[in-house]
DNA sequence: TGTCGTTGACTAAGCGCTTGCTTAGTCTCA
DNA sequence: TGAGACTAAGCAAGCGCTTAGTCAACGACA
């Protein structure tokens, strides 16, 4: 995770995020969505110029629309391809653990370590998806509903095997989702914490909330 | 909090928050007020214009200026007041119990409530916030770390007391207030979920959080 | 080998429209 | 008579996106 040369962290794992999304995309077009990602969640989509984007990537404003049909559409590959990679780690934790206790604390402490390291991308995709098309919204929240039923899988076997005690099955999901989540809004690579340190006490804190006693 | 008349829920509630902030503030200014948390809410600040503003409060585009100097200036007051109604609501939620548990049970409870209830006003609080001017956004971190102060205060009471077992008190105090202040990104009046419900089971979440056992 | 024709990435210029806000003036009522 | 609430009209600036054209890269073919 650490690199030598002057590339921000930032940058490394948004770009590793976008690179890697199983799609075959040029150069620019992945500088741009950098440059979106930059602008999007410093300022919000609808502060974000065109102009904005096109000049963090070294391109003319009319360089855009080479690459993407529009600003939206840019908002768009970035919200598909966070969810993306989110729900695949999600998907890796979960069946990598061997008991419903370690797949939640795994669960919930990578999902948070995902929102902290990826702030940026967290926060474009939680807090401008009402900007986006209603299609475009519609293939966001199929996204969505499989995250969210991870969590309850996981609560659900729990239940079943005796380790867990919940009275509110997707009440309780939501909230773990909330405790992950939120990082994005507060997280900041200047404070205390690293994300390590957030996933740890956040995995700690998942179990705790529904553990038998 | 039932109603007679024709007015809905959601404006009646931003109404009681935005009138009894302990400012003498005219009803035009009020009407103002509502029709740029609607606003602001459903399409956040940016794609907010302040034609659409007026029209809703129906006025023309220039009676905004009567009574605000600028949209920020709209932004600023529902935050300033947002906060302070939520924090006193957290202050007397705090000093009414008679133990650190109830207290906590109480307060997270509360914030929870306030979260669904007022979710218009609290999106805008939590997601509009970096659109607010700099000395702006000082006076509404400073209420943010009066709300911080109160769980922190009630979680390490808890911990002297020997109800709590706490590792982290900061970064405990952050994930109960991501608890509730994610309430305000997921609610909507559509849901099965009522806002005393989602009281009720956040509430014992944050007590099951935190409880000696 | 040389030179066409094509294609894709990109830019300069700018169009039509909307934005936040101002100005000059009207109306109401104490 | 004068102050405050409000409007009609509009200004300067900025917006997303398009148009028309440049330029380098490259395969096809005489």
């Amino acid at each position: 995770m650490a690199t030598s040369t002057g590339t921000p962290l930032s940058e490394q794992s948004i770009l590793a995020t976008l690179e890697d999304s199983g799609d075959t995309t040029g150069a620019t077009a992945v500088r741009l969505m950098m440059a979106a990602a930059d602008a999007f969640a410093d300022r919000g989509f609808h502060a974000t110029t065109t102009r904005d984007i096109a000049s963090r990537a070294g391109l003319s404003p009319a360089g855009v629309y080479v690459h993407f049909t529009s600003k939206e559409d840019l908002l768009f590959e970035l919200s598909r391809r966070g969810h993306q990679t989110a729900r695949d780690q999600l998907v890796a934790a979960a069946a990598a653990a061997d008991s419903p206790t370690e797949a939640l604390r795994s669960l919930i402490a990578g999902f948070s370590r995902w929102h902290a390291e990826h702030h940026q991308l967290g926060r474009i995709v939680q807090y401008e998806f009402r900007h986006l098309t209603p299609q475009h919204r519609d293939t966001v929240l199929a996204l969505r509903k499989e995250i969210d039923a991870v969590v309850r899988d996981v609560l659900v076997r729990g239940v079943a095997e005796g380790e867990f005690e919940v009275d509110d099955v997707p009440a309780t999901a939501l909230a773990l989702l909330s405790l992950a989540v939120d990082v994005a809004r507060w997280y900041s690579p200047e404070i205390r914490r690293t994300p390590a340190d957030i996933a740890r006490t956040n995995g700690e804190l998942a179990v705790r909330l529904v553990a038998r006693r």
